[in-house]
DNA sequence: GCCGTTTTCGGCCCGACTGTTTTCAGTCG
């Protein structure tokens, strides 16, 4: 059982308890706490178990005596018989109901007993005879909402990724200030955390004359219908398939509303439980003396940095944002001084028409000397599929003329001869050592046989890291995001590996890949392990690093975890000693 | 179900919108 399979049932015995009515809402927000803190642990929790039985799994924030049972129970019979005995009374459907929006336990529990409803095509015919009108409480407003909903969900895939969901929500900001409705307009939301993904894009105004932006906002051609709209907030379904927020709050509570907008929801709790304790009450209005209930003077609320400065807290970046430690950091003065993407200083990951790439090596060479780059590898496929053009040991000479050719015809860059070559299904790599000792740069990289074990994988990986002439092991887990899962690999052991033979991991900050993810990369940090953000690129449009560097400041990786914002001398000398 | 600078009991973050209702429950984030 995986982090993800164990923080999957947790979540389902809280939507079930919800469903049976459970009259302690804490209890089931513990569940739901639990499974955040799962899904963000960057460590194996069977090794955790294994390392220090039920007592370390108590360790764990949100895990206590009986948490700490049923997760020992899920990793030693893949099982939890507490979940089969709440599973067993409630029909399976009902958890999908409760997926449509405007629908939550407790309709769904009326719908299930009033009608026996059980699942969604039940409700479907349901509301679509009527009955349902008749009832109180359940107007013909409401029916016609579930029977949309119940289209929604046909309809969506759910979360758009960031690459597509960010230019899209710059559109939206851009048509919105184009009207001159609104005085400061700003993304929040995970889109402004800047996650690999987003469920909706919220946007935060402020505006002297919020109705009629209100109305501007609802009649934008992206707008395909209104699903809710009020005075301070209202909520669009946008054609591109993705809901869009928007909250107009006054100026001087901007700071406010824009921290607490851009959340996550966990970095919020967390944010208020300590403001509690100091007599403070934090909500998207501001910072205030007091309780929810007794409000006291507002402290502040004009910009984030007074926000911040009332909690005693230095400024968070908004990557940090997760209730993953910055919290704790931020107290202690210990917040990472995150990297940006003026540090990075060249690439170690880019293709030509060697391969599968567009360009030649002398075009790809330019465009990387054009975006600044002091070097910049070509690595391009070693691969033992055959569709794949490449570098073979029969070619390696004409290859490196090439290269030469290339330094010749571009000077001002460093041009590295590399090869990304394939980690075969039992570690061995496709290149013999003859052949990768010619080259200057060797990036590892997994292209097949991604559903093995992940004993076996774990073992090929680690069998590829301690290979001498291997330099990056290359997106470690060859996750496509949205289209393929990533390979089941012990990270901790192949970050271990990588710490140990002193070989470096690398980010991938193509698109589709950002491999690897945040919670990989805080892990490869806290083991001291070196990161490479590299492009991918297979043309001069691909050299583009804006999303590896989001994912990087997830990550809380620095300027100083990441190799390629070594300046050429010291990057050179970093090949040379290896 | 968790947790502790009010520590083994009694708390647990805060507010908006909808649809229906004359004051609120349900849902969402």
């Amino acid at each position: 059982m995986t982090n993800a399979e164990i923080a999957q049932v947790f979540e389902r015995i809280a939507m079930l308890l919800e469903l049976t009515g459970e009259e302690n809402p804490f209890r089931i927000r513990a569940y739901e706490r639990a499974v955040q803190v799962i899904g963000n642990l960057p460590k194996d929790i069977r090794e955790i178990y294994d390392h220090g039985g039920i007592g370390s799994l108590k360790e764990l924030p949100g895990v206590g005596e009986d948490l700490a049972q049923k997760i020992e129970e899920l990793l030693k019979t893949d099982k939890l018989s507490y979940l089969n005995k709440l599973e067993k009374n409630l029909p399976k459907g009902l958890l999908e109901i409760m997926r449509i929006e405007g629908i939550g336990p407790k309709k769904t529990k009326f719908l299930w007993q009033k009608f026996n409803v059980r699942s969604i095509s039940q409700l479907k015919r349901l509301a679509e005879s009527g009955k349902l009108t008749s009832l109180k409480g359940w107007g013909e407003k409401s029916v016609a909402n579930i029977l949309k909903g119940i289209e929604f969900l046909k309809t969506v895939s759910g979360r758009l990724p960031i690459y597509e969901a960010l230019p899209f929500a710059q559109e939206l900001i851009m048509s919105l200030k184009k009207t001159n409705l609104c005085s400061s307009i700003e993304i929040a939301g995970s889109l402004r955390r800047h996650r690999e993904t987003c469920r909706d894009i919220d946007i935060l105004a402020t505006s002297n004359t919020p109705a009629k932006l209100m109305d501007s906002f609802c009649a934008l051609p992206h707008v395909a219908r209104v699903v809710a709209k009020g005075t301070t907030k209202a909520s669009v379904f946008l054609h591109a398939g993705i809901d869009a927020d928007l909250r107009i709050v006054a100026p001087d509570v901007f700071g406010a509303a824009l921290y607490y907008f851009t959340g996550s929801k966990d970095h919020n709790v967390h944010v208020r439980k300590i403001a509690v304790r100091r007599g403070l009450t934090v909500s998207e209005y501001g910072v205030f003396k007091g309780t929810a209930k007794h409000k006291g003077e507002l402290i502040a609320a004009k910009t984030e940095k007074d926000v911040f400065a009332a909690l005693d807290l230095p400024y968070i970046e908004p990557e940090l944002r997760e209730d993953r430690g910055e919290i704790e950091a931020a107290t202690a003065g210990r917040l990472p001084h995150l990297i940006q993407e003026k540090y990075l200083r060249g690439d170690l990951h880019t293709h030509s028409t060697f391969s599968d790439g567009r360009s030649s090596i002398i075009e790809m060479a330019r465009a990387a000397k054009e975006k600044g780059h002091e070097y910049v590898a070509i690595t391009d496929h070693a691969s033992s599929m055959g569709m794949v053009r490449g570098i073979k040991p029969k070619n390696i000479k004409k290859y490196l003329r090439e290269i030469h050719k290339a330094r010749l015809a571009v000077p001002g860059i460093h041009i590295l001869a590399g090869a990304e070559v394939d980690i075969l299904a039992d570690g061995s790599l496709y290149l013999p050592d003859s052949v990768l000792a010619k080259l200057d740069l060797v990036v590892a990289s997994i292209h097949q046989n991604f559903r093995q074990s992940r004993v076996q994988l774990t073992k090929r990986v680690l069998r590829a890291i301690e290979n001498p002439y291997v330099h990056i092991l290359g997106h470690p887990t060859g996750r496509i995001i949205g289209k393929r899962e990533a390979v089941d690999l012990d990270i901790d052991a192949v970050l271990r590996a990588a710490k140990k033979n002193g070989k470096v991991i690398e980010l991938n900050a193509s698109p589709v890949r950002l491999d690897l993810n945040d919670v990989h990369l805080k892990r490869a940090k806290e083991l001291g392990v070196t990161i490479c953000i590299n492009s991918d690129a297979h043309s001069p449009a691909h050299l583009s690093y804006q999303y590896g560097i989001f994912q990087a400041r997830r990550g809380w990786l620095e300027k100083k975890d990441v190799l390629n914002t070594l300046p050429w001398e010291r990057l050179h000398n970093w090949l040379k000693k290896r």
